[in-house]
DNA sequence: CGCGAAGTTGAACATAGTCAATTTCCGTGG
DNA sequence: CCACGGAAATTGACTATGTTCAACTTCGCG
């Protein structure tokens, strides 16, 4: 068993903790609260779901990082996405009967499980729901939409670069940043090899963009970093 | 001007006709006609929306193709989806402000486009098409997810192969099936180059897997080009 | 300390891109 | 109806980018 409730069965899901449902108004926070909404807690590497198992649940990630892959019949392995703390995943629940692709915790995360079965039970504020489920499903549209543009139109070190940029900027906290990826997770994610991803890293390492340690990375010189992702 | 009004001012858009909104249901079928929706026609090649202008609408596609694009800023740019008749695009109007990629007319089109402001009128209707947007927009992300994975993890020959098998079966006619794409779209598609697309064809026609004729494609071994489309 | 996994590095190779020369296709006008 | 002109497509030769294979090093952990 590679997962655990944190407090078995069907403990309070801390949605509202983490702000997610809190824009909706707090009548609506009462009503998640009565969906049968789970705290799961799942150590690393292990799976959420996988691909073509039945799809009964959304997830929210209240903590840590999710890797949502697909692969394909060759056995050649795409991470699709990557989910950070506060994201949902999982959209696949409300249409389809099996999830498209699979969900992987990458390190320790928290999750809460909702049912969709529960979400027909919000009665008047199911529309709300929804509606903000909608809003969120088309940002992560937008969001597959660029890295089409990443994967299909550029070369390794500008997908690199500007994954490398983009982490960062998540990360918010300038200096060292925690790269929780590892090589063939980067590679992976980028339509790589891992020695094309090794290589660039020496070779910015070389040149005083970047440096590492302990899988962690610091970004020396921005200006240079964010031409590379944008050009040769 | 390169697009013009098939009747002037708000003329009833034809939604229903084609069937996206009547399995909601007559009363939100007529709710429908009260938006202000337009009638747009565009001839060949002309754009609906550009990148960066303004997400005011969305719009549901009545008769012919679109591709919505984004573009490098080096001027690479990467077809990000081809839009069959029946399928809404430019979500983007729904949570941001202005659009994230071009949409262009593959040949001539009709679409209806549909304020986004005119949405909120809709009352109590409003949740189930919203809902309806909801779903139709899951689906159009689990499209994304599949073209990740062509592009991310896959070769030329399985890339051009999957599109044709795609594009042959939503086709739905056996024998032969308009490839409304030039070489340089299905390039742009694919994360490829003209001359690589137009070799792989050359080769494949010369191998007896296909033919081709006045912007018609036939496949003569399915088995082979599904072949192609998994491995090497 | 030692083992296994992850990462690095080099050399050879292959896939796809680039550049350039033709050829084909198609609409326009004679 | 044919001839012309321009755009699209094809083809070849060369190049480059990134993969593959393999050896080796480093890291993390028991």
């Amino acid at each position: 068993m590679n997962t655990k409730k944190s407090q078995g069965g069907k403990s309070r899901c801390p949605i509202c903790q983490l702000g997610i449902f809190t824009e909706l108004g707090r009548p609506i926070e009462d009503a998640l609260q009565n969906l049968d909404a789970e705290s799961l807690n799942f150590m690393a590497g292990s799976t959420v779901y996988e691909t073509a198992s039945a799809a009964t649940a959304i997830y929210v990630l209240m903590h840590g990082y999710v890797k949502l892959a697909k692969t394909t019949l060759i056995g050649k392995s795409q991470i699709i996405r990557i989910v950070r703390a506060g994201e949902i995943f999982g959209f696949d629940g409300l249409v389809a009967e099996y999830y498209n692709h699979s969900a992987a915790a990458v390190g320790e995360i928290d999750v809460c499980r909702i049912p969709v079965a529960g979400l027909q039970d919000l009665g008047e504020h199911k529309a709300e729901v929804e509606r903000l489920i909608m809003v969120r499903c088309i940002k992560e549209l937008q969001h597959a939409d660029e890295r089409l543009l990443e994967l299909g139109a550029k070369r390794s070190p500008e997908r690199l670069a500007s994954f490398l940029v983009d982490w960062c900027n998540a990360a918010s906290a300038n200096g060292w940043v925690p790269l929780v990826l590892s090589r063939s997770e980067i590679a992976q994610f980028l339509g790589l090899t891992i020695e094309t991803v090794s290589r660039l890293f020496a070779s910015w390492k070389r040149d005083g963009i970047l440096r590492e340690q302990k899988q962690s990375i610091r970004v020396m010189d921005w200006q240079r970093l964010k031409l590379l992702a944008q050009s040769n």
